[in-house]
DNA sequence: GTCGGATTGTGAAAGTGTTCACAAGCATGG
DNA sequence: CCATGCTTGTGAACACTTTCACAATCCGAC
């Protein structure tokens, strides 16, 4: 069977996320319908979702909650802890190092570097910041599967470059710049600043602008 | 002509980078394979991209890297200053605050609000935190276009709420839950976990699992 | 045991996004 | 002024994703 899509992998995250929910709830039951209403898409699509894994209901009556979760986090390998290095002390490394979400799905991020020595040695939120030349040695240490980038733009290359030597293959990226993956390796970018221009393009199409119909956007 | 793709205007957020690191190095006209080998798509994509918007390009030349970066400018909404209320003062909330890329880009949080009368008063990076009680107020004194979500999981929906009945149209989303968005409401959610699932799942499926073929993932 | 109601799983159809391939068109040089 | 070389802009082909529609089939009631 082909390649699963990107777009199928974050719907099962969410469906597991709602999964999780019902089960708190103590519902043991829950249909294709069901699901899709609460994430805004078809009952035919959950279930195509679900198809490229197997079979996982009983017609007539649904999928069980407990069983279909169990299974979404053994395809998301949520099964398992996960130990992850960050790379970037700064603030939105040490957010990074206390986000719940990370560590109730199995993420635990187990060692922070960072190349300014002023701050090496120092502790955020129990952690303590490495020197970034102890990475290579670390990664072996701790068992590091996979990395977060969380440093300045210009330092993301130099850093994904370090990860990669230091024999990491899946690195997620904060910095606002789009590293490419060498093949073999893979590298999810996530771009804040893009996400609110999505938003301030809308804002600015829904007010004035018509593709094809706006004079004051050729060239100036 | 139709709608613009979500893809499209990610691609022009990003060639709009490459465009500004062009210009700073004096270059004068890039061709759209030069930019495409430059964010790993084609060079078709690039012109189909543009072409959405109008003709921007000077056949057997390219295109002019000014010109062009402010074209992209305007049809994202980069050419202006956009006022963006930040609700959630935590240590996520924080680090967005500081968060380069988006002032950069004419992203400006000029309010913080949060829902804990321990933190409201204290300043955050020169910003007082105010009550998510007068967000109503502030929107309209500050003229607040846009706002981010940065507060935990179970308080997303109400927040949410209370920015969308204090007039706003486009959030962004940080918490851990898709809320979903009502017509002309517009909510784009960033799930960091999510991403890491993305690439958990990779880890997985290179290593075990392939689909069609996985006895071991059949329901316990 | 079988009938009825419900819901899955899945090929086929529809819709969307990407790539191809080439005519159109500009700049440069002779 | 025309030939040449290069790059755009775009219709058509292709590929991928989503939706449709319905047979398969399971449960529970009678």
């Amino acid at each position: 069977m082909s390649r699963i899509s990107d777009a199928t992998i974050t719907r099962l995250s969410q469906y597991y996320r709602s999964l999780a929910s019902l089960e708190e709830g103590g519902q043991e039951m829950v249909s294709s319908m069901a699901l899709a209403r609460k994430h805004g898409v078809t009952p035919a699509q959950v279930r195509k979702d679900l198809s490229c894994f197997g079979q996982f209901g009983t017609r007539g009556l649904g999928y069980s909650v407990c069983q279909l979760k169990e299974t979404i986090a053994r395809i998301l390998g949520l099964h398992r802890i996960w130990n992850v290095a960050l790379v970037g002390a700064g603030s939105l490394g040490s957010a990074l190092i206390s986000y719940k979400e990370f560590k109730r799905q199995g993420f635990h991020i187990v060692a922070v570097f960072d190349n300014d020595l002023d701050k090496v040695g120092k502790k955020r939120r129990g952690l303590t910041i490495l020197d970034i030349r102890r990475l290579p040695q670390m990664v072996k240490k701790l068992d590091i599967n996979l990395a977060i980038i969380a440093v300045p733009k210009d330092a993301a290359q130099s850093v994904a470059d370090l990860l990669i030597k230091a024999g990491l293959k899946m690195i997620l990226n904060f910095a606002p710049i789009s590293l490419k993956a060498s093949p073999g390796i893979t590298i999810r970018n996530v771009n804040m600043a893009i996400e609110l221009e999505a938003l301030s393009y809308r804002l600015v199409a829904d007010k004035s602008f018509r593709p094809g119909n706006n004079p004051q956007l050729t060239p100036v």
